[in-house]
DNA sequence: ATTGTTGCAAAGGTTTTGCATTACC
DNA sequence: GGTAATGCAAAACCTTTGCAACAAT
């Protein structure tokens, strides 16, 4: 079992990569290039952790909620972002493009989340799926509590 | 690792049970003693499996949905109900009175839940929380994919 | 020329809130 | 009498949709 780091802002090289990826998708999917999705998606893996479509709108003054709106699920589609676990009000996003996949400890005080990888766990999933004959492809496993510092700072 | 047969109407003496329970933790909470309140829970507590919030005003035409949603956070912190995985829009329950502690399967393509308990995953998830120092209270864990069924019947 | 993309405004759906009334302690 | 619960209407909130203008193939 290890921790993950939280997502990162991605170095210039690993940004290429990333917009490669996207134009492939959206070349397989015969949709058309775009600046305004290339700016969105730039912008959505910059942000270090969790963000909101709000969060993400507010480094994107100049662009409408419907189109930001439109556009996340093709980033999804494409790899790039992943649904991260609610926190409040509204889907929450991660970076997904070049990150190992990982489960979440979140702290219900203070919103600290944690991202781990327990392969050991991974496999017993694989167990339970294949003892109901499910053909798995994709899971959520969110962990709540209270971390460290905030079981010390009382109730 | 088990399945756990989904949630079921209760019989009476556990209806009264449940009831009891409510009635105590509304006089724990210092709130005061409603009819309405128990007609919700009473309802609740018979609807097989998952529900809407929908599907449990469907079943009391009488109510007001703004008294449904007022009393729903309460039966969950009765521990009546708990909050069960999202399939479409809005929140789903299910019952978690006097049942086993359970996590989900789900079939992307035709809604099949299927509910399991495994003792070994729920050790690895202590062992985590101990590992980052976490005070753990609760989990989310859905394994999406295609049931049995679903994988013969092409895509 | 055709088809996807964007901005805008409007609508959609679920859930919350303010307020007056009623019910409980 | 004081406080919680309820019904109602309105609002809030996030998200989706219709449509016209624009951009890409």
């Amino acid at each position: 079992m290890r921790s993950i780091p939280t997502a990162d802002k991605l170095d210039s090289a690993a940004m290429e990569r990333a917009l490669a990826r996207l134009r492939e998708f959206v070349k397989r999917e015969g949709l058309k290039a775009s600046e305004v999705r290339e700016t969105i998606a730039r912008v959505a893996l910059n942000i270090k952790g969790h963000f909101s479509v709000d969060d993400l709108m507010g480094q994107l003054p100049s662009l409408h909620a419907s189109t930001v709106y439109r556009v996340l699920p093709v980033l999804v589609d494409a790899g790039l972002l992943q649904e991260a676990p609610p926190q409040g009000d509204g889907q929450r996003y991660e970076r997904a493009f070049e990150r190992e996949h990982h489960d979440h400890l979140l702290c219900t005080r203070c919103g600290r989340v944690i991202e781990f990888h327990f392969d050991t766990m991974e496999q017993l999933e694989r167990d339970v799926a294949q003892r109901f004959n499910f053909a798995l492809t994709n899971h959520v496993h969110h962990l709540y509590g209270l971390c460290s510092k905030c079981q010390r700072t009382g109730r």
